[in-house]
DNA sequence: TTGAAAGCGCTACCAT
DNA sequence: ATGGTAGCGCTTTCAA
């Protein structure tokens, strides 16, 4: 089966195969009579330019590479979905990758992306250091992170303000009354998050309290399995409210209380971060910090197009406001 | 900042730009000598082929196009993570669109990855309406749907056994008691699981009742709306047991019911389909049909590399068993 | 074992 | 307004 090409149509039309290019490409420089002449033609025997050949020459492959830890994270892929629709309306498809969160599989997919010729990189970074590791390919192709501010180097992100999110949970824990909070999940990643938690913490005079997550990514069963080891090591919590990192982590946190029959909010408050959409889920019910999805989606395909566009630009920043949900996984104290 | 292509490394390697081309594609008919000495050199100033050029000649893009109906479904998602990690292990990449449940809209991405020039095509149709009018570019490219079989054109697929999904599901209704159960979501979308639940029906002389979806998609809000509907419509339920078409139907089947009072499974008993991770959360606790999701990307991925390497044989078909999942959202009556 | 050159489908430049 | 053609980076004959 053969392909058809610009020659073919060519061939058809009486025309040198430039004029083709010219009729489907809309620059001007081809009469009216003609281009509408072709393009019939290319309706008729169904003709699709071969956008392979067109990145070639052009240099640009409308292509943009997505690297998520894991896809099948709720946070990723409401994101995913996002980033996709947003980046098509601009005429960028997507090619998507998973770095199964380990540090050797995000180069490994980086490298290939580059090799795919994508015309730029929006990537959910699997661990802080990945900013590092990256850092030498920064200049070979744009590259946009989404993720907090980890480091100081010169690299294009947007993000929500993890800080702030976690402050303004901790304030709203403290309102509640509760006094002895513990932050649960990950501290290297989302390093800020926990600085907001540490910061208000210290403004009240309490002490901040952690519980560190082993794993190098968030889901309902290292929530759950993180929460089952915390039970074992201690026969009585000491806090009244726990600050999970993710809402994932939650929600295994939330499974692992109903086992062993911890009462969520009676026993001990929950506060969650992301609002993914099954925290709204009755009978759970998760209070959590919201990142802004829609506006995190386009601002990072924005300003990788833009970057795309503009090269020479530097590089730039866009932090979001979370906002808190409350829902009903807190109780006041008394 | 120019790009290093395979002369640049010639120069370098004084050979000419074809024994690096053989060198690099690990053709015999280069010595060992040169061939390490190219590679030595392709390392130190990192190059990195271009699979676009390659791929015009080879006419061979070790792409693949995902098309779902929309990512942020867990459903979707899952079955993503799992293609994606199974394509990379054959070496494609994968092209991820989403048809936002439009048919329109899914023919539009279907031409587009024509164009991008994909090895094959992995798509979950949108609707039963898709095959039909995706049947003409079935002899142009690959295409294995994911998706229960709807008419009976040739083409490869592979799905869960739906029939057999709702009929154990039924069956398991049926021993625990219940005689009035009704069907709650799609029809047109998911006939063979409307059929296998009234297959039970028929078998025990019940009568099938069903409330259809006016909605193309399934996902809690809209589960969560078809339900306040339906309670609107009728003050008091003459069921004791729902049977919802998709677990995200039934979650927001299970928010509205918590909103009217309606106590699950007290009141009435709910069962679901596909068993998502957050069906199996605390409180939430949905017995639910499971699709086997590794095994289902696996077949699926494979089905379409085979057809990629052999698009001379023919189609395929593939059918995966369902199970029953019981937790605790169905009550035994006496 | 290696080199020379054609050609994949297209765009863009230079002519006309 | 249209045609001719070089060339994008690569693989793959065909010769040497």
């Amino acid at each position: 089966m053969k392909n058809i090409t610009i020659k073919d149509i060519a061939k058809i039309a009486n025309v040198s195969y430039a004029t083709v290019s010219r009729a489907l490409s809309g620059v001007p420089g081809v009469s009216d009579e003609t281009r509408s002449r072709i393009l019939k033609i290319c309706e008729e025997i169904g003709y699709t330019p071969d956008y392979m050949a067109r990145s070639m020459v052009t240099k640009s492959t409308k292509l943009i590479g997505l690297i998520v830890p894991d896809i099948s994270n709720p946070f990723m892929s409401e994101m995913a979905f996002n980033i996709e629709q947003f980046a098509g309306e601009s005429g960028y498809h997507i090619m998507l990758c998973n770095s199964v969160s380990s540090l050797e599989q995000e180069q490994n997919v980086f490298k290939l992306l580059m090799g795919r010729k994508v015309d730029g990189i929006l990537i959910f970074p699997t661990g802080a250091q990945s900013h590092k590791l990256l850092e030498k390919y920064l200049d070979k192709i744009p590259v946009v992170f989404v993720s907090e501010n980890l480091g100081s180097f010169h690299a294009s992100y947007v993000t929500v303000d993890n800080f702030q999110g976690t402050s303004i949970g901790t304030e709203y824990l403290y309102s509640l009354g509760h006094r002895n909070i513990l932050y649960f999940g990950r501290r290297a990643s989302h390093k800020l998050r926990y600085e907001g938690y540490e910061a208000i913490c210290k403004k009240y005079g309490l002490e901040p309290h952690f519980y560190e997550s082993p794993y190098h990514t968030d889901s309902i069963k290292h929530g759950y399995d993180m929460a089952m080891d915390l039970f074992k090591a201690n026969s009585s919590l000491p806090y009244t409210a726990i600050f999970a990192s993710t809402d994932s982590n939650a929600l295994g946190l939330l499974k692992a209380c109903e086992e062993v029959g911890i009462r969520i909010p009676e026993d001990i408050s929950m506060l969650g971060f992301d609002n993914i959409p099954y925290s709204g889920l009755p009978k759970i019910m998760l209070s959590t910090i919201e990142q802004p999805y829609k506006l995190m989606a386009t601002a990072a395909v924005s300003m990788l197009i833009d970057k795309i566009d503009n090269p020479e630009f530097g590089y730039s920043h866009k932090i979001l406001s979370p906002k808190l949900v409350v829902r009903s996984s807190c109780q006041k104290l008394d």
